[in-house]
DNA sequence: AATACGGGGCC
DNA sequence: GGCCCAGTATT
């Protein structure tokens, strides 16, 4: 859960799962729906479909969780970090973990303008050697907190850095340069929703690749012209009554910026979808259905608007 | 070596 | 509105 995600924003959904999957068998026997559903909102969807394949490879193997780093690395969703946080913190195994803080205290000490891998290897062997004389668990830790609370990305503390007498960034004066930022600019994304309801229905379909895999969305298309929507309406024999065009809501991730226009289309009758496999889903059970958290505000959004008795939907010659 | 992959919190 | 976060897998 912590992989490029802040302590705060895991520690509900972590007491949560630690609740309903006890064991690596009850996370095992769990549906992957399930189990998405259980890490909605976190983002990074993989991360909740890869701890739930290493549950069952383990679980086959009936074997537990190992300790050695290299054994670790296979599962699925642990790389060199999470490998070297639990050989190291669960398991008191002498193994240096590298995250973020840790690249951004080394670069300052030894004045690296930034990470590469080069740069990794030298931090390997750095820390092996620092490491050594205590418990790694502790000593990894305590790196992760000192990069979180004194060697902060944005004004340091180096005064209580209990590295300031060795560290280079500091001896120049340079910590706020160093490591250099790295800038990559917004892409601007448009795209329509379509979201079809017959009486207490609405249809969506689970994703079947790349983004938000596994999670359900609306049938979709690129672009925020109307034509191109009512032509998808008129393929797939829709007797509609619409749009009612919803607020735009920004889906934002990583570079991305997509302006989801939500278009809701009242259907006479259900139609149902070509390749996609779609699924009218009855709204007092729309809550079972993982999906991302931009997609359940819309959801909310649609509740809304559907209770009002006078909400209208435009009939279009 | 780059890029895809979420979302919430902070300034 | 832009940036960042206890990274990993894929290209």
């Amino acid at each position: 859960m912590l992989q490029q995600t802040t302590i705060a924003a895991v520690r509900d959904y972590y007491t949560a799962w630690m609740k309903r999957f006890p064991t690596i068998n009850s996370l095992a026997q769990a549906s992957e729906q399930e189990v998405l559903r259980q890490w909605e909102g976190l983002g990074y969807y993989s991360r909740a479909r890869n701890i739930h394949k290493s549950a069952q490879v383990l679980d086959a193997a009936g074997t537990e969780l190992p300790k050695d780093y290299k054994e670790l690395l296979k599962l699925p969703g642990i790389g060199p970090y999470t490998a070297a946080a639990i050989s190291s913190i669960a398991f008191g195994l002498p193994h240096p973990v590298i995250d973020g803080n840790i690249k951004r205290i080394l670069c300052r000490i030894f004045l690296w303008p930034k990470w590469n891998k080069e740069r990794e290897t030298q931090a390997s062997a750095c820390l092996d050697k620092w490491i050594k004389p205590g418990p790694a668990g502790d000593f990894n830790e305590a790196m992760m907190e000192l990069g979180q609370k004194i060697c902060t990305k944005s004004s340091p503390q180096c005064g209580q850095c209990p590295f300031n007498s060795l560290c280079l960034a500091h001896k120049e004066n340079r910590q706020n340069e160093i490591p250099e930022a790295t800038s990559s600019r917004q892409i601007i994304k448009k795209t329509c929703l379509i979201i079809c309801v017959h009486h207490n229905h609405i249809l969506m379909t689970e994703k079947k690749q790349g983004l938000l895999k596994g999670l359900w969305v609306f049938p979709a298309l690129q672009g925020h012209e109307l034509s191109p929507v009512l032509e998808w309406l008129k393929k797939h024999d829709a007797d509609f009554k619409g749009p009612l065009v919803l607020k735009i809501q920004n889906h934002l991730y990583t570079k991305y910026k997509d302006q989801l226009l939500p278009l809701v289309f009242r259907l006479e009758s259900t139609i149902s979808l070509n390749e996609e496999k779609g699924c009218w889903i009855p709204l007092d059970k729309i809550g079972d259905f993982p999906m991302a958290s931009v997609y359940r505000k819309i959801v909310g959004e649609l509740e809304k608007c559907l209770e009002k008795k006078n909400t209208r939907f435009i009939c279009l010659p």
